[in-house]
DNA sequence: TGTCTTGCGCAAGTTTGTTGCATGAAGGAG
DNA sequence: CTCCTTCATGCAACAAACTTGCGCAAGACA
């Protein structure tokens, strides 16, 4: 009679995932014409939405961009080097990188360098002054390497659902 | 008397940017609140919004999905270098490599290596399988260099809009 | 076999999105 | 300086979508 875990791992059956499909790709899309292209009603894709809503599947629902018609063409890649590898420090930089809103992406990785930042910004000045806040002003920081992107592909954060 | 542009520039007032930031961190917000957030009815707020959706502005509205809970709990970044740099042969690439679904983001980038790639995959077998795919059967691919994500610390499409 | 649980579809109710219309501000031409 | 056109707004009505209650059927378990 226990009741199942609040995270409970809520397997997903093929309905799920097909719903998640379309959801990812517009999420804009009527439950009604989700439900016709599922073989479900309207209310079961709606609860299923909900679950995987509250289940945290579905992490986020957002609206994506163009940066260039923002004032942001600019994309840039950073692969950064820290002194120590001591926790705190690394987490203390893992902070700083998430909370500036210029880095789009910051992955903790393995290899030579410690971080790969994706960064969006206006100009290449606007990107000097955010070495300095983020890198320069960091003392654990060793060095960092500047790629700057001339094509961005593709841009997202799709997951493939076989 | 001339119609504007299909594309024209339609430059953004301070209100479709504040409606901007709330869609790109939450597109399900109701355009009553959204209203109430930037001082604007709800129809003045759906008329912004559809034109930003037909201008390119808003490129598309999407649900994020937490890889980790659809099996697919593996992110790698690679570096790519080509052998040549004929136009023909990194369209090609570009192509390819943007049609794999396990491919989320593609950079085609200066410096030493051509370019960036974040993948997703279920296991390092699935990435073995997909390097043979993507880059020895691509006789341009002249090396790669994978970096395994230890920790996805921020991921995302927003962008700053001041 | 009986019971419990779970998820479904249907139908009604509620919220949200959408459109027609009149008004007022901004810009240009006479 | 005034008229006229353009454009975006708010209000109100309408249409569409989302949400919930309910009865039912299928599978799990004792």
């Amino acid at each position: 009679m226990a009741k199942p875990l609040l995270t409970a791992p809520a397997e997903l059956d093929h309905f799920d995932l097909a719903i998640l499909d379309i959801l990812q790709r517009d999420n804009a899309t009527p439950q009604r014409v989700i439900g016709e292209a599922v073989n479900l009603s309207a209310p079961a894709v709606q609860r299923r939405i909900k679950r995987m809503e509250e289940s945290g599947v579905i992490q986020a629902n957002v609206a994506v961009l163009d940066p260039a018609r923002l004032g942001q063409p600019i994309t840039i890649l950073v692969e950064v080097e820290v002194e120590s590898e001591r926790i705190d420090l690394i987490d203390a930089a893992k902070k700083s990188f998430a909370a500036a809103p210029e880095v789009q992406q910051c992955y903790y990785v393995t290899g030579e360098a410690d971080f790969m930042l994706v960064i969006i910004v206006a100009s290449m000045a606007a990107y000097e002054g955010l070495t300095r806040r983020l890198f320069f002003a960091n003392h654990n920081v060793k060095r960092f390497r500047t790629v700057v992107v001339m094509d961005r592909v593709k841009a997202s954060l799709a997951i493939p659902l076989i």
